[in-house]
DNA sequence: CTGAAAGCGCTAACAG
DNA sequence: CTGTTAGCGCTTTCAG
């Protein structure tokens, strides 16, 4: 591989020279010599080595962003928002994934660190306190994805789970339901899975539905959990006539558990799920979903990130909430008691 | 940030003791050395500046990866197999997005040069003959992941794309099915495509069933176009009885045209999809497809690529294939006129 | 066993 | 308008 050195020779010519084209500061220098150069660059097929550039700029253009699962759907549509806009603005993008471990998740940040990224987005997977108080005295930008945290201020983009839950458990209220299931993976102190509870807990409260604990279920993330869960509402004395799945996992276990029961949807029972994605209209039934922008998430959360990198000062945190949308279609119908 | 002249400093040492111990040549060093450079680093919370030593040891530890859609769900589990892989070996990851144009790919394969990747996966969009000729020349690692180059010899992990639609294609045959349709996107010399197309003439050759052009349809990326191909074929004069669709996305666009003529799966036309997920026995109705083995693609095509970065000397480019698994669900059913 | 010195490829004053 | 110089943070001979 060519370098500076090279071509300044092919060139002759100094190395600032070279130096000056490659940073396009053209304003002082003559049309020759800064031909002469492309030249020379051109000939040695010559191309910049960013690293010898950041080590000296202390700016490597390249971002990190550590995620929980980046085969999940919902992880990868948010990716994919942060990717593109990483391109466009001419950012590297660095992925890893914490497997929720937040030992991995420290391990993480600090390769990332070590490797000088710019900035991080980081859907944390909780504990850290300390590292994330670091980073923030140090003002080294970063922002929360999808998790709010009390107790640190940073940057964080979320999405509001209490109106996500809420507006879909009063939908389900609407058509009639009072024997709601809620199907959670453990609260974990997440705020998204603790919001979306609250969500419930506020919309069965507001119409006088009194809360039962049979019918609020914390799930594994071993696969028959939600199954098991499903069948277990259903078989209740008073069993539940409507269950609310919060996640995109659980949505496929419900469905699962219910089949399995022998009963159907929405005849037997109504189900509401979490997530929206291009093949939910196509499940059996067409699944009724709280719909959360992942794309928009992720670009909000680079401009975020952006927008932190360039101020000096210090500024106050921003937390930036989108909302959720409600996609109604048939996998719900008021319970069969008040045909 | 804390340097390696501040740790020295204040061990009262040199640098390069305190870089032996960062690379953990303590060979040849006193204990009581040792742990003072040890104190040292940890009282400044000293780390390693990566870009520095890369820049050095002319070895970055992260490698590359180019994909054509970082949110389709095939390409997410790949790069799930690759990334847990990179992790496993203290590799940082970098994606870039194509989005299947070859000039962005050009530039992001720039990019990441510039970086100094040790090495890249590459799902290429086509054409850039010349540019990874220039890889080949200047043996830059990188291995091409589920698309074969014919004219470019470089490592390729590929899946037997002939196998898969052969396969799938006699399951409809043997049930009765001689108006057989298929679905592709545009083939535009990809041998994903080419090879599909070519594993359903040959099942239909083999068992004496015409070619008829008419049932062949190339679709469109706008989404109306497989929707509009699946009533096509369904109302031909001599409609077909199965259809064959050869992506995710048509799965579902055939799953949509049927249902908006009225028309049931299995009972009125069956169908066969490519590619497994999770939500797929879930459909209306649960839909057989062949299953590719996106995860260990991905590790296998990591694999390949440390493989090549170890290795000194030259050696033939190796075609790693995998073969994809037929799963038989409900969604085809010998036609009505066998009955 | 340890340190001095040169250098990786590039940038940025500072001269001229 | 252009070149010289010092150095970014680290590694690696080579002496000692």
């Amino acid at each position: 591989m060519a370098t500076i050195k090279d071509v300044a020779e092919r060139a002759g010519v100094s190395k600032s020279s070279v130096s000056r084209v490659l940073n396009e500061n053209f304003e002082y220098m003559s049309d020759q010599m800064k031909n002469k150069i492309l030249k020379a660059m051109d000939e040695l097929n010559y191309t910049p080595n960013s690293l010898a550039q950041s080590l000296k700029k202390k700016t490597t253009k390249t971002i990190g962003i550590i995620l929980s699962d980046i085969s999940n759907p919902f992880w990868s549509g948010v990716l994919k928002g942060v990717q593109s806009e990483c391109m466009r603005n001419e950012y590297e993008l660095m992925v890893s994934s914490s497997s929720e471990d937040p030992s991995i998740e420290a391990s993480n940040i600090l390769n990332l660190k070590n490797k000088q990224v710019d900035g991080m987005i980081i859907n944390t997977a909780g504990k850290n306190l300390e590292l994330f108080d670091d980073l923030i005295k140090e003002s080294y930008p970063f922002v929360f994805l999808d998790r709010l945290s009390e107790d640190l201020k940073a940057d964080t983009v979320i999405v509001n789970n209490i109106s996500g839950a809420k507006k879909s458990t009063e939908y389900l209220i609407d058509q009639g339901h009072k024997r709601i299931a809620i199907l959670l993976y453990p609260l974990e102190n997440r705020s998204p899975r603790i919001d979306r509870l609250e969500g419930y807990k506020q919309a069965l409260k507001e119409n006088n539905i009194p809360i039962d604990k049979d019918l609020i279920k914390i799930c594994e993330h071993k696969s028959e959990s939600g199954i098991k869960a499903t069948q277990e509402v259903l078989k209740l004395e008073d069993r539940a006539t409507a269950i609310f799945s919060t996640n995109t996992i659980l949505n496929l276990e419900v469905l699962t558990g219910t089949r399995k029961l022998g009963m159907k949807i929405p005849e037997d029972v109504s189900v509401f799920g979490y997530d929206d994605y291009p093949w939910v209209p196509l499940l059996d039934p067409p699944l009724s979903t709280v719909s959360q922008p992942a794309y928009e998430m992720g670009v909000k959360a680079i401009t975020l990130l952006f927008m932190r990198m360039e101020e000096k000062k210090e500024r106050k945190p921003v937390i930036a909430q989108l909302e959720p949308e409600l996609k109604i279609r048939s996998s719900c119908l008021p319970p069969k008691q008040l045909d």
